[in-house]
DNA sequence: AAAAATATTTAGATTAGTCTAAAAATTAAT
DNA sequence: ATTAATTTTTAGACTAATCTAAATATTTTT
């Protein structure tokens, strides 16, 4: 397991995680281009390079996927990442809104124990301030049912386990309004004009826009946890 | 303050104070080479990089040292570095002789606020695992004198407060032996022979070898604190 | 099925940091 | 004060990651 990637190797292989779990199927160069904010012609580079050390499968042309190497590596940045979001905000006091830039930096820090030391220091956390998923040792996370709050079934109880935009924009927003994960929420009425809904949110009656409503996933609790 | 320094010149600018304070005087390309593990001819290349970014004062085959600017910058990374030291050692239960590569990563971790939340978090500390000075939030940090254990007067009492040497070999070495930062000291006989010194630790008999006692700093307890 | 639009790859340049080998300057020894 | 040894700088090459522009491939539209 003396992996040792860069910096920028890494990042690749979890831009590619993250977009292929969106569609479920290969990553086009474009997409990656996009997410990472480079060119496509950078991609092909790298995506080369990564296919060299067998971290992603890749032929011209068809778009790229993970292989196990890769998503393991994968799984294990985005475990340290939100590990250390939790970190920044139980314990340096800072909102969930602040902690994205300095945990994408920590999680590149190398160390066979650090992340697992971490963990423990936190007590083994589920999930991260934004309520995403924080994998284990092994790699395994809970995979929560959770739907968009504009799916929400009228009078239905239920509660905010996370973002699907994660820009910081939306996060100074819900921070603002004081919607934070964990709250709990209900919907009262559905406004059919302008889909706008009417919640009851931790016992306070709030109006939330259609806009807003799609980009909040609240538990699903017809399904067990 | 935008700095906005690579890793590699945080570590040149590191490296010239750490040499500069030993000899008091201009830093010379070779030594800077040797500390770095580097060529005379890249520290070359990364001096007048430096000098142009007005970090460093140099002049050819002169040598160089740290303008103001660069002085600050450099121990603003020493304190982050000893800070990440600290919260290794007392929240994630490393040893004092495991943290130091972790804390070179750490240590250059960008964010305008992350050391100084850090600061509170560990109660501002003021001296690390090794017994090094802290630098507060502006740069002033303990210059509490020291001296080393070979040079104690015989019967005074004393304590541990750090190492010349904090090579990871002769950190494990003391960790075996349980001498720690803060154990107290006194010296009881001084052999003429071999140089080796017979003193009490933490009310314990010990033998220390010559070159152990011209490692470890002791508090010189004539000056105060 | 050909043309047009889009996506992807290639080719060649650029920048940061490093390296080796050779040249120049400084310091030490005779 | 020459010569010798050491230190430092220059010159040129190399790798990782990026970029622009041009060339191919693929997909979509007609
Ligand atoms: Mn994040
Ligand atoms: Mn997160
Ligand atoms: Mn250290
Ligand atoms: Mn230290």
């Amino acid at each position: 397991m003396k992996n040792n990637l860069s910096y920028t190797e890494e990042n690749y292989l979890k831009a590619i995680f993250s977009l292929s779990k969106k569609t479920d199927s290969a990553v086009s160069t474009n997409d990656l281009a996009g997410k990472l904010v480079t060119n496509p012609s950078s991609v092909t580079d790298m995506i080369r390079k990564l296919a060299d050390k067998n971290l992603v499968d890749y032929k011209k042309y068809q778009g790229v996927t993970l292989s196990k190497g890769g998503k393991k590596t994968a799984i294990s940045i985005i475990r340290s990442h939100r590990l250390w979001e939790v970190f920044l905000v139980k314990h340096l006091s800072y909102r969930w809104d602040e902690v994205h830039e300095i945990a994408e930096q920590l999680e590149h820090v190398k160390s066979e124990t650090l992340i697992d030391h971490l963990d423990a220091f936190l007590e083994f956390p589920t999930v991260d301030p934004h309520g995403d998923p924080i994998p284990d040792k092994d790699g395994n996370m809970l995979t929560f049912t959770k739907k968009l709050l504009s799916e929400l079934e009228i009078n239905q109880e239920s509660s905010i386990v996370g973002v699907r935009d994660s820009s910081d924009d939306f996060l100074k927003y819900l921070n603002n309004k004081g919607i934070a994960i964990g709250n709990s929420i209900k919907v009262v009425y559905k406004e059919s004009f302008d889909k706008s809904l009417e919640v009851i949110l931790n016992n306070n009656k709030v109006l939330i826009t259609e806009e807003v409503a799609k980009n909040l996933f609240v538990k699903d609790i017809n399904l067990k946890n």
